[in-house]
DNA sequence: ATCGGGCTACGCAGATTTGCGTAATTTCAA
DNA sequence: TTGAAATTACGCAAATCTGCGTAGCCCGAT
């Protein structure tokens, strides 16, 4: 071990911080150089001189979050790694931490093995991200208008479909060997169940409920 | 160290088995109870009796692939975790994979260190991903028309934008102040650059280009 | 300075959608 | 078995889209 991890702490809850840096101050290859409570903390630190190799930011935080407190980072401080901390197991989350920069990505329920872990990693110049991160990242996007998909029928997500793919009625009806009267009445009472405007918005609709 | 963990080795290429087979053996902590050429001779072999802890799937095998064996395995011998190795950076596969009911997902080029952290965990009951996995995961779905939204002018994105929110040109017209004809105009023109088929298709476009 | 591309605008005819109805048959559950 | 929902079908008028064309204006590049 040639030299200590230098680390910047912020969390607004000062019980937190506090907590995080006496488990931090366990771990004999770490030395915590500075705290802050929100993000414009912590590059004013790092304005003033502060020259950590970490900063370990929780992400929710008053007056500047853990999102744009990167952003500023690896604007001016390039050198400074981020692993970020934070309650919410939110993908969108994660995607847009990592499109700033983060270099890890933690939720607080972590063990102290994981966060010391993610340190030594994050230190060698690697990435880290936590199983439960990983995790996250693996569930399905929640889809909020799947309760409207079941108020359609068999046939009208049938014809859902067709109309999405730029059929007209003309030719959705002759692919199902209806009369195009029956599919203008099939889309119009589709457009009624989902209050959507007109084709674009059953366009949208099958799209994001993946029926193509 | 209670007792060793025993591991279940499949892939098809032999040179590569042994060698994984002689890097296991390293570890002090595990035993090699079995060697598979692809998916069915897995199978048998569980079938014959053989009790591994864990299974060491390659994803890339003749007859029966990873993915398949591994819905096998859970279907009969749910006691035995999976971890799944590849070559292939496939954020599909990876979901796949989880969805079968993987316990560990690895590249082929990841350290022993990594190895034998994911057997170790796995072993444990808990899950792993290799941090080339997870970011893996991060990478947006490559858009395979994104150079054809760079055809389009800025106007004629602002119309897209419009059109796929279901207005019609004489609402899109008010809004932009421009004659409906106008606006008929420029969506003819996008019909003409992205080939597609009326609305529905500039819908499609749009939903997947997240532009709204 | 000329030329091409983007933005604007209009005409017209035919196809299509939209919004309002009505209604018969089938199917499935109460 | 009775009733509700799904599926089928049609009418009509207004609005809209589609596909064809033309054309003036502005701006940036050659």
């Amino acid at each position: 071990m040639e030299q200590k991890i230098k680390i910047l702490l912020a969390d607004d809850h000062q019980l937190v911080r506090k907590g995080f840096r006496a488990l931090l101050e366990e771990l004999d290859f770490v030395e915590v150089v500075g705290e802050a409570a929100n993000g414009k903390e912590v590059i004013q630190l790092l304005r003033n001189g502060a020259k950590p190799n970490i900063a370990l930011l929780d992400y929710e935080m008053p007056v500047m979050n853990g999102l744009d407190a990167t952003e500023a980072i690896k604007q001016d401080f390039l050198g400074v790694k981020v692993i970020m901390l934070t309650m919410l197991q939110n993908k969108e989350l994660v995607q847009a931490a990592v499109a700033k920069g983060v270099s890890g990505f933690l939720f607080k329920n972590t063990s102290l093995e994981e966060l010391s872990e993610a340190i030594q990693r994050v230190a060698k110049g690697d990435n880290y991200f936590s199983t439960e991160v990983t995790l996250t990242l693996l569930k399905p996007t929640h889809n909020p208008d799947a309760p409207l998909l079941s108020l359609l029928s068999d046939r009208e997500i049938e014809i859902l479909k067709l109309v999405a793919q730029g059929l007209s009625s003309t030719e959705i009806g002759q692919q199902l060997f209806i009369s195009p009267r029956t599919v203008d009445t099939h889309r119009n009472n589709i457009i009624q169940k989902l209050e959507v405007p007109g084709i674009a918005g059953l366009v949208q609709f099958a799209v994001r409920n993946k029926l193509l």
